[in-house]
DNA sequence: GCCCATTGCTTGCAAATTGCAAGTGCTTTT
DNA sequence: AAAAGCACTTGCAATTTGCAAGCAATGGGC
C-alpha cells in the first residue's frame, strides 16, 4: 500500500504510533470497539463519523496488519465476521482515556463517549485519574461479555 | 479552511481530540516543541519526517487557531518567529508518554525520541510509569530554559 | 541608504488520498 | 431457486498533500 519497508533503524516513538494508528479513522474504529463494544463491518460503518466502505476496508485490513485487531468468522453467522482488539489494541486504552480527559478539559460542549460505562462522564473522569488501573480492567472485561 | 461550524451539540471527546490534531502532522510538531525544544518555523522544516512548508504553515496556523500553541516576535530577532505550547499544548504531554510507552512496548526496533531529557530511553520509560507527575513538570520546566 | 541573505510564508501544479455510488460474490433465509 | 444481507471491490470525482518556485519583511554589511 505505501512504504511498509522502513522498518530499519529506530525511528521516533511518536512517528512509530503515528505510522499504525494516526490517520482520522483508525482511533475512531479502536474507540468503536473498546467503548461502544461493536464488532461487526456493518456497525463500523454506522458510527456517527460516516466512514467510507472503502475506507473503512482499507482501515480494517492496516489494523489487522498492524497487529491491533483480530478478524474471525462468526460462529453463530457464518456469513459475518467479528473484529476483535488483540493485546497490542488494548494497549491503546490508556492513550484514549488520555484523550478522553484532554478532550474534557478542553471541550466547551463536551459530548457523550462511550456506552461501556453505565456512569456518566464525570465519572468515567474521575476514576481515571483516580482509579485508572481498575477502569481499565473494567473496561477490558466488559468488553469480553458481548 | 474547513467545517470550523460544528462546535454544536457535543460529540465524542476521541473526535473532538481527534479534529484538533489527529491528523499526520500536528504531533509532529508539538513532539518537537515539547521533546526537541523547537520554537522557530525554520527548525520544524528540519525534522527527521520532511513536513512540506505550506503543510507546515497550514498546521501552525491551526494549532494557533485552535488555542495550542502561540505565536510571538522573537525580540532578539525581529525577522523570526517564536512557537511556544500553550497550556491546552501542554497538556497534551500525558498523552505523548501513553503514545511513547506504547511504541516502547511494540516497536521492535525502538529509536530515540527525545532530546530533552538526559537518561537513555529506559530511564524516560521507568519514570514515565513510575514517577510521571515529576517527570512532566520536569520536561515542562526545561521548555522554559531554551 | 542600498544590496543581499535569511526567515516565514504563499502560490501553482502534479500526485496521492479520500469520499461517494454502484457493483460483486458469498451466505443465509424463504 | 430467488431474494436479501453482508463484506467487501471498483470507478471516478473531489479533496488533500507534496514539491518547487516565488515573494514580502527584517537584518546586517557596506
Amino acid at each position: 500500500m505505501n512504504k511498509r519497508a522502513q522498518r530499519k533503524s529506530g525511528k521516533c516513538p511518536i512517528t512509530f504510533a503515528l505510522d499504525i494508528f494516526g490517520d482520522k479513522w483508525s482511533l475512531i474504529i479502536l474507540r468503536d470497539i473498546l467503548f461502544k463494544k461493536k464488532k461487526y463491518y456493518g456497525e463500523f460503518l454506522n458510527s456517527a463519523e460516516k466512514i467510507s466502505t472503502n475506507i473503512l476496508a482499507n482501515r480494517l485490513n492496516k489494523l489487522e496488519s498492524e497487529g491491533l485487531i483480530s478478524k474471525t468468522r462468526d460462529e453463530q453467522n457464518l456469513s459475518k465476521f467479528i473484529y476483535r482488539l488483540t493485546q497490542k489494541g488494548k494497549d491503546l486504552l490508556p492513550l484514549m482515556l488520555e484523550m478522553i480527559e484532554w478532550s474534557a478539559k478542553y471541550d466547551p460542549q463536551p459530548g457523550v463517549p462511550d456506552n461501556i460505562i453505565k456512569g456518566a462522564p464525570p465519572d468515567l473522569l474521575r476514576r481515571s485519574h483516580e482509579d485508572r488501573e481498575a477502569l481499565i480492567a473494567e473496561i477490558l472485561s466488559k468488553l469480553e461479555e458481548r
